[in-house]
DNA sequence: ATGAAAGCGCTAACAT
DNA sequence: ATGTTAGCGCTTTCAT
C-alpha cells in the first residue's frame, strides 16, 4: 500500500497541514521542518493520492482529446504534439476516437465532462448544433482544432482552409487543366470539408470553368476511401487531368487507383493532397499538398486550453495559423515549381 | 456544480446508501425506492464523481498506455484498437510516448504508477533490468507488447519475430540473392530488433552465406530512418539485391531512397517490410511485408490486462500469434507468390 | 431492506 | 509558523 501524508506526517513528527504545505509549496515552512517533510517523504515514497487532491481540489489534470481517428498519420502527429506540451505541464491526456460520427462525439463529450477532465481539446471537421449545445451547456473549457468555435470563450486553432483549397485548385487551373477533379470529405463535414471543397469551387468559378459534378467523389479520409473514390472518377470517363484530394491519405490511395488502372502520376494525371503528413516527402511519387503546421496546432490548443483552465486570460481565441503549398513530384508533370 | 449523491438521496426521501446501492447494483433494493432513485439521479443528472469513488475504491478504471511513437501506424492501429475495447469495458486509456529510450520509459511508468492507474499496457522493444525491477516493485497488473514478460504474472503479446524474419530472409535467398541486405532495428531494441535480425543471420547461415555487416545498417524505426540507412548501403558499394527492412515505415523509406538513386523497386532492389500497416497495400509499389495481427494484438493485451485488474485467473500470459508474410509487387521482380 | 456513520487521503479555513 | 478540524463525494460496515 502507498503511503500518505498522515505517515508521513507522523513519521517527520509534524501536522498533516505542514506536510501538505511543503509538497504544495502552498505556504512559507519553517526550513527546519520542510527538511524533516521532505526526508519523511523521500523515506516512505510518499506519493499524494491523485484521487484524493482532485476530490477536494476539484481539478482531474486530466485532458480530454476527442480525435477523429488516431491511425490517420495527421491526428497522430497532433496527439503526440498535444501529448508532449500537456505532459510538460503536468496534464495527462485521456483519448478518444470518434471516428468522426456526430452522436458518437457528443456522447464522448459527456462522457469526458462525466470524468471531470478539466478541459477538452476536440478535433472534427463540423460543428452541429448539438456540439455547440454541449459547449454551452458544460461550460468546460474546450478547444476546437480544424474548425472555428463562433463563440468568444472557446479557442479554434486551424488554418484558412477555403484559401488553401482555392490556391492549390488554381495551381492547376493555370496550367491550362481545365478537367481538374476534387475527392471531397463526406457532405456531413460542414467546416472543414465544407470550406475545401468551396476553395475548390471558388477557383473554377474565377477562371470561367463549369463546375462538373461528375469530377467530384467523396470519401472518408481513409487512403482506402481515397482509392475507392478515384476508381470511380476513373471509371465515369471524365478523363480528370488532376485530381486535388482532400487529405493526404486520400491521395495516397488515389494515386494507388489511377496506377493500377495503368495510368501514371503525374505524367497522366496529376494528384494533390491536403495536411503534408511526415509520409508525404517519402510516398512515390513524393505528394504535391498543402503544409498545414500539424505540431503547432497541437501544441497551441494544448497551451491555450490550459492557459484557460488555469484561469488566465486568454489573448486570441480564434487563431488562423499560415499555411503553405508544398510542390512535390505528384504535380511536376510540365513544370517544377 | 454537478449534483452529489447527497442531493440524490434528499431529493429521492431516502440515504445516501440507498442510492449507492442503486446506482451500483451492489445489493438488493424494493422496486418502490429503486424507481425514486432512479428519478432523481435522472431528474439531477446526477454522475457519480470518478474522484471519490476511487478515493474509497482504490480503482481509477484508468489504464496507462506507453507507447514508443503513436505517429508509427503500427501503434497508432494499436493504440485505437486497445482504446476501442478498453473503452466497451468502462475504462479509460492515458497514452504516452516514450521515444523508445529507456530512462524515459521507466520514468513515464513510475509517473503512471503514481496516478494510480489500474494496470499498464506497454509497448517496447526491449525489456532491461529496470523495466523488470519496475514490474516486480510495482506489482501493478501489466501486459507487454512485442517482448515476452518472463514473468508467469505478465502478459506478454508478440508474433514469434524471429521466424517471422527467417521465413522472409529466406525467401530472398531462395531466389538465389547472395547480397540480402538487412535495415535492422537499433542495437539498443534487444528484444523484438534483435530476434528480427538474428532471424535474418540464421537464415544466411542455413543457406551457407556468409554475414556480410556492409550489407547491414541501423534505423530508429521512422520512415526518415529508413532512407537514411538505405542511402548509406547504397553508397557503399555492395549493390545489395534485396533489403529487408525490420518495419514498414523503414522500408518505405528505403524504397525512396532507392527512387532516389535512380534505382527501380523491384527491378534492381527488391524491398520487404514488417508489420503489414494498412499503407503497405497502398504504397508504390505495395509492400511485401511480414503481417502482424495489430488489433487483435492490440485487443487482447486489453482484454487480459482486464482481466488481471479484476482477479480474474488469466490462462495463458504468455501469448504467442500467428503471423504471415504478405507477397506484393515489392518483392515480385521475377515470381509472383 | 434500509439508514447511520465511519473513513478513503487530501486541502484549506480557522486557531493558536 | 504550525496544528486542529471540517469537509470533498463516495462506499461499506454495522445496526435496525
Amino acid at each position: 500500500m502507498p503511503s500518505t501524508i498522515d505517515h508521513v506526517a507522523k513519521r517527520a513528527g509534524v501536522s498533516k497541514a505542514t506536510v501538505s504545505r511543503v509538497i504544495n509549496n502552498s505556504k512559507t515552512v519553517s526550513s527546519e521542518l520542510r527538511m524533516k517533510v521532505l526526508v519523511a517523504v523521500e523515506e516512505l515514497n510518499f506519493v499524494p493520492n491523485p484521487a484524493a487532491r482532485s476530490l477536494v481540489s476539484k481539478k482531474s489534470r486530466i485532458i480530454g482529446v476527442v480525435v477523429t481517428d488516431v491511425t490517420n498519420l495527421f491526428v497522430s502527429v497532433l496527439v503526440k504534439s498535444i501529448e508532449n506540451y500537456a505532459l510538460n505541464q503536468g496534464y495527462n491526456i485521456m483519448i478518444i476516437n470518434s471516428n468522426g460520427i456526430t452522436v458518437r462525439e457528443i456522447d464522448l463529450l459527456l462522457m469526458l465532462k462525466d470524468k471531470r477532465v478539466d478541459g477538452i481539446i476536440f478535433l472534427t471537421s463540423h460543428l452541429m448544433q448539438e456540439h455547440k449545445l454541449f459547449f454551452k451547456a458544460s461550460s468546460l473549457p474546450i478547444a476546437l482544432i480544424n474548425v472555428s468555435g463562433g463563440d468568444e470563450s472557446i479557442i479554434g486553432i486551424r488554418i484558412d482552409n477555403r484559401r488553401a483549397a482555392f490556391e492549390m485548385t488554381c495551381y492547376f487551373l493555370k496550367k491550362g487543366y481545365t478537367r481538374v477533379g476534387m475527392i471531397r470529405a463526406p457532405r456531413d463535414d460542414l467546416f472543414t470539408g465544407k470550406e475545401r471543397f468551396s476553395g475548390y469551387r471558388q477557383a473554377l468559378k474565377e477562371s470561367g470553368i463549369a463546375y462538373n459534378e461528375q469530377l467530384v467523389t467523396t470519401g472518408s479520409l481513409r487512403v482506402e476511401d481515397g482509392y475507392r473514390a478515384a476508381r470511380a472518377l476513373l471509371e465515369n470517363g471524365t478523363e480528370p487531368e488532376a485530381l486535388f484530394a482532400a487529405c493526404d491519405l486520400m491521395a495516397f490511395g488515389a494515386i494507388r487507383a489511377i496506377l493500377d488502372s495503368g495510368r501514371k502520376v503525374p505524367e497522366d494525371i496529376e494528384v494533390a493532397g491536403f495536411d503534408d503528413v511526415p509520409m508525404a516527402s517519402y510516398y512515390n511519387p513524393t505528394l504535391t499538398t498543402v503544409h498545414q503546421p500539424i505540431e503547432e496546432m497541437g501544441k497551441l490548443a494544448a497551451e491555450k486550453l490550459i492557459e484557460i483552465i488555469e484561469g488566465k486570460t486568454v489573448d486570441q481565441c480564434d487563431i488562423v495559423l499560415p499555411f503553405e503549398i508544398v510542390f512535390r513530384e505528384s504535380t511536376a508533370k510540365t513544370d517544377k515549381y
